[in-house]
DNA sequence: CCTTTGCAATACCTTTTGGTATCATAATAA
DNA sequence: TTATTATGATACCAAAAGGTATTGCAAAGG
Protein backbone atom coordinates (compact mmCIF):
# COMPACT_ATOMS: atom_id res chain seq x y z
CA UNK A 1 0.00 0.00 0.00
CA UNK A 2 1.10 3.39 -0.58
CA UNK A 3 4.41 2.83 -3.25
CA UNK A 4 3.53 7.49 -3.06
CA UNK A 5 4.88 7.24 0.02
CA UNK A 6 8.50 7.21 -0.21
CA UNK A 7 8.75 10.23 -3.02
CA UNK A 8 6.17 12.61 -0.96
CA UNK A 9 8.19 12.02 2.04
CA UNK A 10 11.88 12.75 0.00
CA UNK A 11 9.80 15.94 -1.56
CA UNK A 12 8.76 16.91 1.46
CA UNK A 13 12.23 18.80 2.56
CA UNK A 14 13.32 21.93 0.17
CA UNK A 15 16.96 21.46 0.17
CA UNK A 16 16.38 17.72 -1.51
CA UNK A 17 13.52 19.60 -4.08
CA UNK A 18 16.70 21.74 -5.22
CA UNK A 19 19.08 18.76 -5.66
CA UNK A 20 16.12 17.48 -7.78
CA UNK A 21 16.37 20.45 -10.05
CA UNK A 22 20.03 20.47 -10.05
CA UNK A 23 20.36 16.75 -11.60
CA UNK A 24 17.53 17.61 -13.59
CA UNK A 25 20.20 19.63 -15.44
CA UNK A 26 23.40 16.73 -14.81
CA UNK A 27 24.50 14.13 -12.76
CA UNK A 28 26.64 14.81 -10.21
CA UNK A 29 28.61 13.27 -7.37
CA UNK A 30 28.67 14.02 -4.09
CA UNK A 31 30.92 16.78 -3.67
CA UNK A 32 29.41 18.37 -6.69
CA UNK A 33 26.18 18.65 -5.09
CA UNK A 34 27.30 19.74 -1.96
CA UNK A 35 29.13 23.07 -3.37
CA UNK A 36 25.69 23.96 -4.91
CA UNK A 37 24.78 23.62 -0.61
CA UNK A 38 25.77 25.99 2.33
CA UNK A 39 25.63 22.63 4.25
CA UNK A 40 28.40 20.16 5.30
CA UNK A 41 28.65 17.02 2.84
CA UNK A 42 27.22 14.66 5.52
CA UNK A 43 23.58 16.74 5.32
CA UNK A 44 23.81 16.44 1.48
CA UNK A 45 24.37 12.95 1.84
CA UNK A 46 21.49 12.01 3.93
CA UNK A 47 19.35 13.96 1.80
CA UNK A 48 20.70 12.24 -1.27
CA UNK A 49 20.07 8.91 0.75
CA UNK A 50 16.50 9.65 1.05
CA UNK A 51 15.91 10.85 -2.39
CA UNK A 52 17.33 7.24 -3.22
CA UNK A 53 15.67 5.64 -1.00
CA UNK A 54 12.39 7.10 -2.55
CA UNK A 55 13.13 6.09 -6.04
CA UNK A 56 13.50 9.39 -7.25
CA UNK A 57 17.22 9.35 -7.74
CA UNK A 58 20.13 6.50 -8.68
CA UNK A 59 23.39 6.13 -7.54
CA UNK A 60 26.27 4.46 -9.38
CA UNK A 61 29.82 3.54 -8.54
CA UNK A 62 33.00 5.23 -10.60
CA UNK A 63 36.39 4.68 -8.81
CA UNK A 64 35.98 6.24 -5.75
CA UNK A 65 33.40 8.76 -6.96
CA UNK A 66 29.42 8.24 -6.60
CA UNK A 67 27.53 9.97 -9.08
CA UNK A 68 24.08 10.50 -8.35
CA UNK A 69 21.06 10.93 -11.14
CA UNK A 70 17.80 11.93 -11.64
CA UNK A 71 15.28 8.70 -12.02
CA UNK A 72 12.36 10.76 -13.20
CA UNK A 73 10.16 7.53 -13.75
CA UNK A 74 10.04 8.18 -9.53
CA UNK A 75 8.20 11.24 -9.63
CA UNK A 76 5.17 9.84 -11.72
CA UNK A 77 3.77 7.86 -8.55
CA UNK A 78 3.34 10.92 -6.87
CA UNK A 79 2.68 13.18 -9.90
CA UNK A 80 -0.33 10.22 -10.86
CA UNK A 81 -2.07 10.28 -7.24
CA UNK A 82 -1.88 14.15 -7.32
CA UNK A 83 -3.70 14.21 -10.40
CA UNK A 84 -6.61 11.85 -9.32
CA UNK A 85 -7.69 15.86 -8.18
CA UNK A 86 -7.58 17.22 -11.01
CA UNK A 87 -10.67 16.52 -12.08
CA UNK A 88 -12.17 18.41 -8.79
CA UNK A 89 -10.26 22.17 -9.32
CA UNK A 90 -11.06 21.23 -12.87
CA UNK A 91 -14.91 21.31 -12.11
CA UNK A 92 -14.20 23.85 -8.89
CA UNK A 93 -13.06 26.19 -12.43
CA UNK A 94 -16.10 25.58 -14.34
CA UNK A 95 -18.73 25.93 -11.34
CA UNK A 96 -16.65 29.19 -10.41
CA UNK A 97 -16.77 30.54 -14.29
CA UNK A 98 -20.92 29.24 -14.28
CA UNK A 99 -21.43 31.15 -10.77
CA UNK A 100 -20.11 33.97 -11.89
CA UNK A 101 -22.14 34.04 -15.15
CA UNK A 102 -25.50 33.26 -13.64
CA UNK A 103 -24.44 35.40 -10.96
CA UNK A 104 -23.65 35.06 -7.50
CA UNK A 105 -26.63 34.92 -5.74
CA UNK A 106 -27.81 31.89 -7.96
CA UNK A 107 -24.84 30.63 -7.41
CA UNK A 108 -24.97 29.96 -3.57
CA UNK A 109 -27.70 27.21 -4.66
CA UNK A 110 -25.68 25.71 -7.18
CA UNK A 111 -22.83 25.53 -4.69
CA UNK A 112 -24.60 23.57 -1.96
CA UNK A 113 -24.36 20.10 -3.69
CA UNK B 1 10.18 31.79 -2.88
CA UNK B 2 8.78 27.92 -3.02
CA UNK B 3 4.84 28.09 -2.45
CA UNK B 4 4.88 24.73 -3.00
CA UNK B 5 6.62 24.19 0.72
CA UNK B 6 3.39 24.41 2.69
CA UNK B 7 1.81 22.00 0.14
CA UNK B 8 4.64 19.62 -0.29
CA UNK B 9 5.17 19.36 3.54
CA UNK B 10 1.11 18.72 4.16
CA UNK B 11 1.09 16.00 1.71
CA UNK B 12 4.08 13.98 2.92
CA UNK B 13 2.48 12.27 5.34
CA UNK B 14 -0.35 9.51 4.59
CA UNK B 15 -3.00 10.14 7.13
CA UNK B 16 -3.15 13.46 5.32
CA UNK B 17 -3.11 12.14 2.03
CA UNK B 18 -6.09 9.82 3.21
CA UNK B 19 -7.90 12.84 4.53
CA UNK B 20 -7.70 14.90 0.89
CA UNK B 21 -9.21 11.65 -0.51
CA UNK B 22 -11.97 11.47 1.85
CA UNK B 23 -12.64 15.16 1.66
CA UNK B 24 -12.76 14.60 -2.21
CA UNK B 25 -15.60 12.72 -1.73
CA UNK B 26 -17.89 14.88 0.64
CA UNK B 27 -16.83 17.80 3.07
CA UNK B 28 -16.80 16.71 6.52
CA UNK B 29 -16.58 17.83 10.08
CA UNK B 30 -13.42 16.93 12.48
CA UNK B 31 -15.62 14.37 14.07
CA UNK B 32 -16.78 12.83 10.68
CA UNK B 33 -13.11 12.77 9.54
CA UNK B 34 -11.85 11.29 12.80
CA UNK B 35 -14.32 8.60 12.39
CA UNK B 36 -12.83 7.29 9.76
CA UNK B 37 -9.18 6.80 11.59
CA UNK B 38 -8.27 4.90 14.62
CA UNK B 39 -6.71 8.09 16.07
CA UNK B 40 -7.87 10.52 18.63
CA UNK B 41 -9.57 13.90 17.69
CA UNK B 42 -7.01 16.07 18.58
CA UNK B 43 -3.96 14.16 16.36
CA UNK B 44 -7.01 14.64 13.25
CA UNK B 45 -7.36 18.19 14.30
CA UNK B 46 -3.17 18.78 13.59
CA UNK B 47 -3.58 17.23 10.48
CA UNK B 48 -5.97 19.03 9.69
CA UNK B 49 -4.27 22.12 10.57
CA UNK B 50 -1.88 21.33 8.44
CA UNK B 51 -3.63 21.04 5.56
CA UNK B 52 -4.83 24.06 6.12
CA UNK B 53 -1.57 25.90 6.26
CA UNK B 54 -0.81 24.03 3.11
CA UNK B 55 -4.17 25.53 1.78
CA UNK B 56 -5.03 21.81 0.75
CA UNK B 57 -7.91 22.66 2.47
CA UNK B 58 -10.18 25.47 3.93
CA UNK B 59 -12.76 25.40 7.01
CA UNK B 60 -15.73 26.76 7.81
CA UNK B 61 -18.34 27.61 10.82
CA UNK B 62 -21.45 26.24 10.94
CA UNK B 63 -23.15 26.65 14.22
CA UNK B 64 -20.20 24.54 16.47
CA UNK B 65 -19.19 22.77 14.07
CA UNK B 66 -16.57 23.09 11.61
CA UNK B 67 -16.43 21.97 8.22
CA UNK B 68 -13.36 20.93 6.08
CA UNK B 69 -13.15 21.21 2.48
CA UNK B 70 -11.51 20.21 -0.02
CA UNK B 71 -9.56 23.24 -1.67
CA UNK B 72 -8.40 21.55 -4.81
CA UNK B 73 -6.41 24.64 -6.36
CA UNK B 74 -4.05 24.43 -3.70
CA UNK B 75 -2.83 21.29 -5.01
CA UNK B 76 -2.20 22.83 -8.24
CA UNK B 77 1.31 24.79 -7.30
CA UNK B 78 2.49 20.55 -6.13
CA UNK B 79 1.26 19.43 -9.22
CA UNK B 80 3.10 22.28 -11.31
CA UNK B 81 6.42 21.77 -9.69
CA UNK B 82 6.12 17.67 -10.45
CA UNK B 83 4.65 18.35 -14.34
CA UNK B 84 8.48 20.33 -14.54
CA UNK B 85 10.17 16.66 -14.47
CA UNK B 86 7.36 14.82 -16.97
CA UNK B 87 9.59 15.99 -20.00
CA UNK B 88 12.86 13.99 -18.79
CA UNK B 89 10.26 10.57 -17.81
CA UNK B 90 8.89 11.17 -21.52
CA UNK B 91 12.40 11.62 -23.12
CA UNK B 92 13.73 8.49 -21.05
CA UNK B 93 10.33 6.45 -22.30
CA UNK B 94 11.11 7.62 -26.11
CA UNK B 95 15.08 6.83 -25.56
CA UNK B 96 13.89 3.26 -24.47
CA UNK B 97 11.68 3.25 -27.14
CA UNK B 98 13.85 3.73 -29.59
CA UNK B 99 16.21 1.46 -27.90
CA UNK B 100 14.32 -1.18 -28.32
CA UNK B 101 13.64 -0.37 -31.60
CA UNK B 102 16.97 0.23 -32.90
CA UNK B 103 18.38 -2.57 -31.10
CA UNK B 104 19.80 -3.10 -27.70
CA UNK B 105 23.84 -2.66 -29.34
CA UNK B 106 23.16 0.73 -31.03
CA UNK B 107 21.22 1.81 -28.18
CA UNK B 108 24.40 1.55 -25.42
CA UNK B 109 25.91 4.37 -27.83
CA UNK B 110 23.00 6.72 -27.97
CA UNK B 111 22.75 5.75 -24.51
CA UNK B 112 25.73 7.84 -23.49
CA UNK B 113 24.16 11.30 -23.47
C1' DC C 1 55.83 4.59 -0.48
C1' DC C 2 52.99 8.64 1.42
C1' DT C 3 49.52 12.15 0.81
C1' DT C 4 45.41 13.78 -0.77
C1' DT C 5 40.73 13.26 -2.19
C1' DG C 6 35.84 11.49 -2.18
C1' DC C 7 33.05 9.24 0.30
C1' DA C 8 30.58 6.13 4.23
C1' DA C 9 29.38 5.67 8.87
C1' DT C 10 28.63 6.96 13.29
C1' DA C 11 27.92 9.58 17.57
C1' DC C 12 25.81 13.43 19.02
C1' DC C 13 22.69 17.50 19.37
C1' DT C 14 18.47 20.32 18.66
C1' DT C 15 14.04 20.95 16.64
C1' DT C 16 10.00 19.17 14.54
C1' DT C 17 6.52 15.73 14.14
C1' DG C 18 2.87 12.75 15.40
C1' DG C 19 0.48 11.27 18.94
C1' DT C 20 -2.07 11.26 23.69
C1' DA C 21 -4.59 13.11 27.61
C1' DT C 22 -6.72 16.85 29.71
C1' DC C 23 -9.19 21.05 30.34
C1' DA C 24 -11.86 25.07 28.71
C1' DT C 25 -15.54 26.94 25.88
C1' DA C 26 -19.43 27.75 22.84
C1' DA C 27 -23.60 25.88 20.78
C1' DT C 28 -27.38 22.76 21.12
C1' DA C 29 -30.95 19.91 23.55
C1' DA C 30 -33.74 18.53 27.36
C1' DT D 1 -30.92 25.78 33.82
C1' DT D 2 -28.37 21.70 33.08
C1' DA D 3 -26.45 18.34 30.24
C1' DT D 4 -24.45 17.10 26.16
C1' DT D 5 -21.93 17.74 22.03
C1' DA D 6 -18.29 19.65 18.90
C1' DT D 7 -14.52 21.75 19.03
C1' DG D 8 -10.06 24.55 20.49
C1' DA D 9 -5.96 24.71 23.15
C1' DT D 10 -2.37 23.15 25.77
C1' DA D 11 1.01 20.29 28.23
C1' DC D 12 3.42 16.45 27.62
C1' DC D 13 5.94 12.45 25.49
C1' DA D 14 8.61 9.45 22.19
C1' DA D 15 10.40 9.20 17.87
C1' DA D 16 11.97 11.09 13.59
C1' DA D 17 14.29 14.81 11.02
C1' DG D 18 17.90 17.79 9.93
C1' DG D 19 22.19 19.12 10.95
C1' DT D 20 27.43 18.99 12.65
C1' DA D 21 31.83 16.91 13.74
C1' DT D 22 34.66 13.05 13.66
C1' DT D 23 36.62 8.80 12.28
C1' DG D 24 37.91 5.51 8.94
C1' DC D 25 38.73 3.67 4.37
C1' DA D 26 39.55 3.07 -0.50
C1' DA D 27 41.10 5.18 -4.75
C1' DA D 28 44.24 8.50 -7.20
C1' DG D 29 48.35 11.06 -7.58
C1' DG D 30 52.97 12.69 -6.13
Amino acid sequence: MAAEQGAFRALADPTRRQILLHLSRADMTIGEVSDCFDMTRGAIKKHLTILEEGRLISVRSSGRERINRLEPLGMKSASEWLNYFNQFWDNKLVALKNAIENDDINAKENNND
